[in-house]
DNA sequence: GCGCCGGCATGACAAGTGTCACGCGCGAGT
DNA sequence: ACTCGCGCGTGACACTTGTCATGCCGGCGC
């Protein structure tokens, strides 16, 4: 039995360096390749065929949802998995869309990567728990686009008058988006609604 | 001659495990802890006496750069390195006041670590060298030690009420504060201080 | 001792903010 | 045609925020 063939593409040296040293304490593991951005993961997939993929979102060249798209358009042999910091279900969504079969958070414990990494190869999915739960229950953005982008401004700083003239309405207006806004999230106050919304990816 | 033993506090675990496992990889150097945040790490410091601590800055509960204070004045046969994904200056200014040895970044190579946990072993220091170019060309922290703990508050979207029962000041003193930390920083109102403030790198 | 400064507080005022009730016009559904 | 919902606006009110002048007190230099 020859061990799982895994390449990693993650953008920060250090991490890369620390994962494959974590992978590398599995016997049935094997890192043959890194990359430290979308493009050169390409190239290693090419020269490579690795088993598995497992790739950061946010890199420079290309990120790891459009690699997920390529991989699997280009190698279907080899699985995907993405882990991100992000706990946003657009990005799960968008993984899903983009043939990733797992998607893995890095405040999880590292264990579960080199076992998330096995049951991918074995052809199951492994989506982080929380995040599937929150992504089919949480009632996707309740914010309409018109207060997004009030709030949006809002959060950067900008008063009340300053939003009103950006987007041509009135200064009562804009603080009635506000309070809806605000009462739709729970929030006390524009600058706590804004966080809560930048949290959840709604902004 | 016994290894060095580091204690590692970062709050995504699965990082914290990489990072464990690329130092377990050198033979002279032990991971004796590890701690998923600020207040964490310092049980463990009083625990282990570690004779290196390597630290994130962004974490709950505490921060990296106040953990370095703590340890620092506490436990001062333990060397600090600050580990982090922020080139900022003001990070690496306040790290180094705060009494940390090492400043390294994490899209630094993976052996950088691991020499860096044994140089500052040896009592060097060690800075990341375009992060200490930069440093020394750049504006320094105009906030003192009172503006920064209710400014940060504040972009959390606490009131001034709030911020005033949490570090037990009167809510004038509170505003009076922000008002100051607002007119160095030439911004409009909180929000926006507490923004320009974080960009800087100095909340 | 004296003056001086920094941290903290108070009070007052103007401006900005959050909420609510209410009104207007417009397109869609019946 | 009538109502309904929706986007937008107004005005009023209470509260919060930003600013400033002023003052108390403890530590420090001299």
């Amino acid at each position: 039995m020859s061990a799982i063939r895994v390449l990693i593409a993650e953008d920060q040296a250090m991490i890369l360096g620390a994962l494959a040293a974590l992978l590398a304490g599995e016997p049935d593991l094997a890192v043959c390749a890194r990359a430290v951005n979308g493009r050169a993961a390409l190239c290693a997939l090419a020269a490579e065929r690795p088993d598995v993929l497992v790739t950061d979102i946010e890199m420079p060249e290309m990120t790891g949802l459009t690699l997920a798209a390529e991989a699997r358009a280009r190698f279907p042999a080899t699985q995907v998995v993405i882990l991100t910091t992000f706990a946003r279900p657009g990005y799960l969504r968008r993984a899903l869309e983009a043939g990733a079969r797992g998607y893995l958070l890095k405040d999880r414990p590292a264990a579960e990567l080199a076992e998330a990494v096995r049951r991918v190869h074995r052809g199951e999915r492994v989506i982080d728990p929380e995040l599937a739960a929150e992504a089919w229950a949480s009632d996707p953005d309740p914010l309409t686009e018109r207060e997004r982008q009030i709030l949006w401004r809002a959060g950067e700083g900008r008063s009340s008058a300053e939003i009103a003239a950006e987007v041509h309405l009135s200064e009562g207006t804009v603080r009635n988006y506000l309070s809806e806004a605000i009462s739709k999230l729970g929030a006390a106050n524009r600058i706590e609604a804004a966080r809560i919304a930048r949290q959840k990816g709604w902004l």
